[in-house]
DNA sequence: CATATTGGTGTTTGCGCAAACATATGTCAA
DNA sequence: TTGACATATGTTTGCGCAAACACCAATATG
């Protein structure tokens, strides 16, 4: 039942009549081996079925190729989709991600972070600029390459790249003034942790402000969000006969639930109601209207990320466009 | 600039003057230490910011808590969901997923598989029951404990959970069926890949057979599924004014888009065109209408892959029912 | 020609931890 | 009283690999 331990680099030495050394150059392809040699040790490797121990290899080598990332949910293409550009742009440079998920909880990401470390990896990636006071503190006393994503309004740990939620609900906030819109309302949901999403909330009310104009009714709920949970809260800041609004939601999930809420009630788009909304995700272009949205450069940040951490960024922040889409609902 | 090193158990040691095995063994909460001790080596520990270096550890321990996990893709909910059951499952045992993405591609999912086993995980997840032989032959030479998830329609390389993907096909061909339908189309995308998919669409087809009924249209792409997609593909199988005809989709992505399409079309479901698909995915209960889907148990097979590599389980398959779900498309 | 440089291989060593074993002291039952 | 057992600590050792260094031959450089 014992199992039949694993051949180690001896082994395959043992066989290709080499010493340990040598199988360990070859099958790194690092200092100076015959051809000869490789063929033999690679044959030798093959026949034995050896699998490097990275455990022992990082362990001696007193460095990992691993890259923690942790995002707050898997369920949001939000980080799908930087994670998606951030593997594609590291994965050939050997590096690997290993990706944790903190669900929105700063102390769940402090542990993350911690039990990321123990792995001694060559760099770590976080979401957002707000984190646990604990957390900050252990990424500069040990010194890991750092890199917060998605968001650029605040203080890096190191480095950041992302865009302005600030500006981009600003876009928002005034794209909606200049098409005429006088009456405001925002629609938003779990705010408590999507603290981005709360960001866009401030800036949107303090565009409006700053151009005379008020957020005149707001629906929020602490449910995370979903298209149904738009269709209700939409309802919910419809039902007293309010229109003509425009509204602004925290994202597409509830925008299009709430679109799909209008056009069940028959309201016309964009008298009665206008809609405007966040992130541009793609199932947008199947909806019945285009949704005039601001789509976040995702993969592009993704693959910043990557870059940063393959030391090919140097500046502090890296700031990204939104891309104002505009569609038929403003 | 070169880095400070950092602490070991040593150093703790030496702090709280005991031996190193005994901060060892406080650290880890493992064998007798006194009350009085346990407090002095964690104060220690604290002081110096000790953080365990788990490639050290994991390799004397001969053992890791990490089991790797290989899904096709984070951009399908599917796998997502899978995705936190097992992890709230396996969370506070100790144990950590490892995520890989093969991108629906058995080379890279046999490359992952290398690359994981080189990290000595205590057990692989994978997707699927069609890999890489090589891959087969890695996990069974190594005896490392595998677990196979989503479907079970098929030989397992040790142990699967899921459901069937053939029963699942057939049940909504029945459901067609015994609804009065007649006529049946079948709109698919990325099946080169999705083999799951395929498997229904196979399944869905002979159970038409069974019953005297033929499957009549059938429109396909290889692009990856999408609700754009959808209303492109149904737009195609019904443009020769095929209605009345009952269709069944690969997932609800598809499906979505084309309830979208017939509704702006202004046809009538369930008379013109029915609507029937296979995932139950959350969005669905935003649509202007309930599709008739199968939800398939996904969070659950999450769980359940995770009950296996806690040894709770110990069948060879595990098989677990989709559920019917009747909406107003058909 | 001497000497530097590149190519090619081997030996020794240590990374930081946990397993295994050794060595106590105290507590309990026979 | 004896020894069986739990409690509490320490010492030695080795996991498998790569860094560091040593060595030698072949070739290039001045």
């Amino acid at each position: 039942m014992s199992e039949p331990s694993k051949p180690t680099t001896y082994d395959v030495a043992h066989r290709a009549n080499v010493s340990q050394m040598t199988v360990s150059r070859v099958l790194r392809g690092k200092g100076y081996v015959s051809k000869k040699v490789i063929d033999k040790v690679l044959k030798a490797a093959d026949e034995i079925g050896y699998i490097r121990n990275n455990l022992a290899g990082s362990f001696a080598g007193q460095s990992t190729n691993l890259i923690g990332v942790i995002i707050p949910s898997l369920s949001n293409s939000v980080f799908t989709d930087v994670l998606s550009g951030f593997d594609d742009t590291i994965r050939d440079s050997g590096f690997q991600p290993a990706i944790g998920m903190s669900n929105y909880d700063p102390a769940r990401e402090y542990k993350l972070v911690r039990d990321m470390l123990a792995w001694r990896p060559a760099g770590v990636v976080l979401t957002g600029l707000e984190h646990d006071d604990r957390t900050r503190v252990l990424l500069k006393q040990n010194n890991v390459q750092t890199v917060e994503i998605i968001d650029v309004d605040g203080d890096p740990i190191s480095k950041c790249i992302g865009l302005s939620h600030r500006i981009a609900a600003e876009e928002m906030a005034n794209h909606l003034i200049q098409r005429g819109h006088t009456r405001f309302g925002y629609v938003g949901s779990a705010l408590q942790v999507d603290l981005r999403a709360l960001k866009r909330r401030k800036a949107f009310e303090a565009a409006l402000n700053e151009k005379g104009f008020q957020l005149e009714r707001e629906v929020t709920s602490s449910k995370s969000s979903s298209m149904l949970l738009g269709r209700e809260l939409t309802a919910e800041i419809l039902q007293k006969n309010s229109s003509p609004i425009a509204l602004y939601f925290s994202n597409d999930d509830l925008a299009s639930g709430g679109l799909l809420h209008c056009l069940a009630q028959g309201l016309s788009l964009p008298n009665d109601v206008a809609i405007s909304s966040f992130n541009g995700l793609d199932f947008l272009d199947a909806m019945p209207m285009q949704i005039t949205t601001l789509k976040s450069p995702r993969y592009e940040i993704g693959q910043i990320a990557g870059r940063y951490m393959l030391g090919e960024m140097i500046e502090t922040k890296t700031r990204l466009e939104g891309q104002l889409i505009i569609g038929d609902t403003t």
